[in-house]
DNA sequence: TAGTGGTCTAGACCACAGC
DNA sequence: CTGTGGTCTAGACCACTAC
């Protein structure tokens, strides 16, 4: 049940001098959050039950109302309840929502879903940015940038295409992440490169030549195409990358609500 | 400039006894992030520029601090400017994102990119909802429900096959809209049909017989398919859709961040 | 150290849903 | 009418950034 046991989180007390960054405690609204999604996957609110209200949840956990309502305010945007003045919020057909990290990268995803990741370098180049790059990276055109291109498999099974390009003053960190590494994502990370924001595309494009042997189909055969930009939080890009799945292998899903939206739909020049 | 002249709207003074539903006040973060917003969109803070202090925003705006955070929040998730504590917001490369009504709504979309939209209904019949009609609309399987197929076109073009589903409870009033109306989404929400929540999965398909005679494109050629379920505030599902684009038309658009992800991938079975 | 955003509180009033 | 979520305020303290 959802008591205020699960607010008294074992980080509590902070073991001084610790190594690393040693995070600051969490949030409590974030512990609310997260007491409330698992009562709700636990099944203790099914699809369509009213949570309770805000004052009782106040009460229940001990944190104000302020705080509740922040807590809410995640779970609606994960798309978990709804909000409507007048009546007790009503929780939503649940389908899981992925992390940001999840969706960023592929291994991340992949572990999520209890798929095996995998992964090959094909090729890693230097070059100039073209016009694409440029105007994604924020660079000259013509700024040097570093170019990966892996195939990347589902239990050894490849399903895309991933075409990555870092800005020049990345290159160095790329590049000397090892080759057999699975996730650069995880590895960059590691060195202090922040991802908080991302931007995707996502359409229909057909094969090249290089497609069709990486992926075992036909050259001209339609493909899943997401393109991506992924920003730090100063809003300079870090990446931009161009992948194109395998029909059939994956769907993209996007949950979205009159509270927030993120998903649009483009019109192509021409 | 951003003054408070901005937040005298003009339905600040209520007309008595008017029509329709006589709409509340709107609330006053809302102004503050449209004020916001058209400053960013002007080009009086640019890309990559910081914002103002949320404190000076408070003064400048002459509200609460709690009531800027709420605007700026919402600028977050629209994912035009960054957020970190210890440093002023940045505002991000602003690419507009769309509201949920044009999200949802073919028309409404057409419209906010300038375009001309227009439809033809094809077919409307009744039927006994088939497995995934059942499962996405959640009525048991073999319920009536009411299919409605159009081609929507863009300055008279066709682009796109529209395939939705309404269960019984709507049907009614869907059939009493004119087939010759454009938004058939305004007409049922002036109807007070409420959409408040969506879930969108996007992938590639090949085009049949009839998409290929109402697109003309061939038949199995590659078609952007976008299926969408939408709900009330209660959760209901109110409508499904399968949408098929002609590729090159449109590609959707996917914004988010550490703070906020509502977009997934998703494996497909099999 | 000063500035800034993140978190949290306590209380107030309002609009809307449902009885 | 009562209950509920939506909005707004005023103030507090903290963690992090940048100088």
């Amino acid at each position: 049940m959802a008591t205020v046991d699960a607010l008294d989180s074992p980080e509590g007390v902070a073991s001084p001098a610790s190594g690393g960054t040693g995070r600051s405690r969490p949030p409590l609204y974030r512990a609310v959050a997260g007491d409330l999604r698992a009562a709700i996957t636990r099944g203790e609110y099914r699809s369509g039950a009213r949570l309770p209200a805000e004052d009782e949840l106040a009460q229940r956990y001990e944190v104000s109302r302020g705080t509740i309502r922040q807590a809410l305010a995640a779970l609606r945007v994960d798309g978990l309840v709804t909000s409507r003045r007048g009546t007790r919020r009503v929780v939503l057909d649940g389908a899981r929502v992925q992390s940001f990290a999840e969706l960023r990268s592929f291994t991340r995803w992949a572990r999520s879903v209890g798929a095996e990741p995998g992964g090959r370098v094909v090729a890693v180049e230097q070059g100039a940015a073209d016009e694409q790059e440029a105007t994604q990276l924020r660079v000259p055109e013509g700024a040097r940038v570093l170019r990966l291109r892996r195939v990347r498999t589902l239990s050894g099974a490849p399903v895309m295409v991933e075409r990555t390009t870092y800005p020049e003053r990345l290159a160095a960190l790329v590049a000397a992440v090892p080759w057999d590494t699975v996730s650069f994502s995880e590895a960059l990370e590691q060195h202090g490169v922040l991802f908080t924001d991302a931007h995707h595309v996502i359409d229909v494009t057909t094969a090249d030549a290089h497609d069709a042997q990486l992926l075992g189909c036909g050259a001209g055969e339609p493909l899943l195409r997401e393109r991506r930009c992924c920003t730090d939080p100063a809003g300079t890009p870090v990446e931009w990358s161009e992948d194109r799945y395998l029909p059939g292998t994956v769907a993209f899903t996007v949950r979205n609500s009159t509270a927030t939206s993120a998903l649009g739909r483009r019109l192509r020049p021409g």
